[in-house]
RNA sequence: GUGGGUGUAGUUCAGUUGGUUAGAGCGCCAGAUUGUGGCUCUGGAGGUCGUGGGUUCGAGUCCCACUACCCACCCCA
């Protein structure tokens, strides 16, 4: 793509503990929603539960970090599994596009993914998307926010859910993800993070406001938003679906500056996102954007006898050959029948191979729309249809 | 993990207080001039009523368990 991106593939399932470290082990995604098997050598792996950490393990484990940084890969339609109760826009497998940049620290990597990204669901169509985007500080200034937190939940926690109770000392920061009401009563008056930032990660912050305003992004600061997975640091953003599913995320990312080194590479910076391709689509029906699905196929050859069922299979794969989308009769139908079939499978064409053309040497050709027949000689048929087809 | 709903023909569903051979629309197949689609008409094929158990003289219908799917919460893409 444009912006120097090359795909990357990586299994479908990955040793266990790259998730438990990767992700963490206190996230719901760990905690309750990945499939986890042995394998027969009693090793414990796991079913991709989001891309990231499997995209990380290869850029290490390949020594990419050898080559010209920054790294720039792309996956998709990489299946994600879920072990959750599936319903509307929640799949227990789905796939994802996700882009990946390592070796960046400048906020100038966050805004090519979001611009990339925002281009890319524009191109589609898609309207009124709006980035939410926050900072998380990193591992000089969250333990800060997390004290400011702490001081202000205080005697507060008391009253707030069982969950958040639990948060609390664990990872605090997801305090602010709660979707329950007094929890979020109570939370509406935290200190913000924002507020907390260290000198670097402001101005961090502040760029990538400066660089997304350029492009002409249109983006919220949304202070509560937090990510489930911990290894975002600094900035996290997401894309949440407009129409039907309100307030589910289409997208979701930010910079994960800790996570190479973390699991076992050298110190890297890094960034990236993922986004649902089924929500995508979700978000497109809804916008009523789906494009009409392609014609399967361009020309349809009738047969008409059973001493042309040879040559109107022949004529198909020729004009296959020539790269026209071809279909021939596989089930013995009536000549009517056959047009039917033709119909129901919107073909433009119809090309008849019956017992007079077939000796007299031509083929007829009816279209389908305007309902004209001519005839064209056998052996240059296949290729004058190519040509009308594919022009 | 929690809560709600639904499983009857290929599909969408109907099936009355349990009562004979389980129905409809759409789809499918065939025919209505023996070589031509969309519309119409006629005929036809197709179901162990999700699975297992129970109650009953009798269960698609009532009860239990299991299972699958749908929806919502949590959380996420």
């Amino acid at each position: 793509m444009e912006a120097g991106y090359r795909e990357i593939r990586t299994p479908v399932f990955e040793h266990t503990e790259l998730f438990l470290r990767g992700v963490g082990d206190t996230t719901d995604i760990v905690q309750k929603e990945m499939y986890t098997f042995q394998d027969k050598g009693g090793r414990s792996i796991t079913l991709k539960p989001e891309g990231t950490a499997g995209a990380v393990r290869a850029f290490i484990e390949n020594h990419l970090f050898q080559d010209a940084l920054p790294c720039k890969v792309y996956y998709l339609n990489a299946p994600i599994f879920r072990y959750e109760n599936p319903q509307s826009g929640r799949l227990r497998e789905h796939h994802q596009f996700g882009m990946e940049c390592f070796g960046g620290k400048e906020p100038t990597v966050e805004a090519e993914l979001i611009s990339t990204l925002f281009g890319l669901l524009t191109g589609m169509g898609l309207k009124n998307l709006t980035v939410h985007i926050n900072s998380i500080g990193c591992p000089e200034c969250r333990p800060k926010y997390h004290q400011a937190l702490k001081n202000y939940l205080g005697e507060r926690i008391r009253d707030m859910c069982e969950t958040c109770r639990a948060r609390f000392e664990k990872n605090p920061l997801r305090i602010l993800d709660c979707k329950e009401e007094k929890c979020k009563q109570i939370v509406k008056d935290a200190p913000l993070i924002l507020d907390c930032l260290c000198d670097e990660c402001r101005e961090h912050f502040s760029l990538l406001q400066s660089l997304l305003t350029a492009r002409q992004i249109p983006f919220e600061i949304d202070p509560h938003i937090v990510r489930g997975l911990d290894y975002y640091t600094k900035t996290v953003f997401e894309i949440i679906m407009q129409a039907g599913r309100e307030g589910l995320a289409l997208c979701g990312g930010g910079r994960y500056d800790g996570l190479v080194e973390q699991l076992g590479g050298p110190a890297t910076p890094a960034a990236g996102f993922g986004i649902g391709v089924e929500r995508i689509l979700m978000e497109l029906r809804n916008q009523d954007l789906l494009p009409p699905a392609p014609a399967v196929t361009d020309v349809y050859v009738a047969n008409l006898g059973t001493e042309m069922k040879i040559p109107a299979f022949a004529f198909a794969q020729s004009l296959r050959d020539l790269g026209v989308k071809a279909d021939s009769d596989l089930a013995g139908r009536s000549l009517k029948a056959q047009f039917k079939f033709a119909d129901k499978i919107a073909a433009r064409y119809v090309a008849i191979v019956g017992g007079d053309e077939y000796a007299r040497g031509v083929v007829k050709l009816r279209d389908m729309q305007t309902k004209e027949e001519k005839e064209l000689p056998l052996e240059s048929a296949a290729k004058e249809i190519a040509d009308l087809i594919i022009r």
